[in-house]
DNA sequence: GCCTTGTTTCAGAAACTTCTGAAATCAGAC
DNA sequence: GTCTGATTTCAGAAGTTTCTGAAACAAGGC
């Protein structure tokens, strides 16, 4: 409710410095951005907090900053923690946790595919190696149409054939210790 | 609240040819993957159901079929239509609408990129392009260290080389109709 | 042991998104 | 013009996700 303390700490308002403001709107733009991808706009905007300053922060911080509760920063941290794009740091002679964002940004690009990757893309495959052994093993008396099948199975593979060869290219991108995917881009720049 | 009217046209159980419910594994597969990535569990349906399918359906079916309403059909189909992966086709002698999932996989894939890349990468980069101007025309008497200003604009135009790096990239895929992707992958993942 | 400081958990609240269904609209037949 | 069948719209309902905040839980200092 308090509407005149918050001044000095937000820095949403036209008269901060550039740099804040700068900042704040980098930091809404990737909240925006995150959120029609799936990510928790409150996700994505501590992380964007963390890569735009550069430097470790710690839960009091992020939550003074972003006017998020101290529930949701802890377990978001964690969670960016896991996708390893974001990193907790132990600063001498403070017993809070610090976090620190990845700041190669190819690098952090491949962290995302990757976690994202392993979270949906191999379950789908998965999924759809099964509705091909639903489709290519007749249970009980089938009276399916062998020609249906036959292109039910085609459409499957099909779908399947495009997603693997995406899936192995990015295996590829990221096994590169993150640069796989500068090189790639650029190269491919140049080719076509 | 009918639940014995439905054992026809329903494919979910257990007693349905091989087919039918390989269909509706791809189907609810396909449904749970574009929940996750931010697309409703609806269109996803409705995309796998005619791409699966692969012949042109109406509304009628697709409500009997997936069970949605009408006014979720209508919407989502217009939607799909406008992301170009989904077209209306007229059925001789039959008033009714019909519509048709594109076949081609990296067809349709490019499809779909081309239209996350217009509706959210592009009002990012433009963000990004704001940010900095922000950051590099200090208003009023401004106080920010100009070390902290030239590292953060660095920040964002790193982000930025990189996205706009895989936008261009992304408009070759697309400029050669749809098989450009094709062509690239096969490409970078003989050279890699 | 008991404080103190910091972190995590989780049930319920709040916010947001998606879906429904009935009414309005459209379009062709006549 | 009216009638008929199909489609679209949209306000509110339903459902889902995200967020809060207080309680439980560490872990170190003393």
């Amino acid at each position: 409710m308090p509407d005149e303390a918050d001044t000095l700490t937000r820095t949403r308002r036209s008269d901060a410095s550039s740099l804040a403001r700068s900042r704040e709107a980098f930091i809404s733009h990737w909240g925006e951005m995150g959120s029609s991808w799936g990510v928790p706009r409150s996700m994505a905007e501590i992380h964007a907090l963390l890569f735009i300053e550069g430097r470790p922060m710690n839960a009091d911080e992020i939550m003074d900053r972003l006017q998020i509760s101290r529930g949701n920063v802890s377990t978001t941290l964690r969670q960016l923690a896991d996708w390893g794009i974001v990193t907790r740091v132990r600063q001498r002679g403070d017993r809070k946790d610090y976090f620190e964002a990845e700041q190669d940004v190819w690098n952090l690009l491949s962290l995302i595919v990757r976690a994202r990757k392993r979270r949906e893309l191999e379950p789908l495959l998965a999924a759809l190696e099964d509705a091909r052994t639903i489709a290519t093993n007749p249970t009980h008396a089938d009276e399916d149409d062998p020609k249906a099948t036959k292109a039910h199975v085609a459409r499957l593979d099909a779908m399947n054939d495009a997603l693997k060869r995406l899936d192995r290219l990015s295996d590829r991108f990221i096994g590169r210790g993150g640069k796989g995917l500068d090189v790639a881009v650029r190269l491919l720049a140049s080719l076509l």
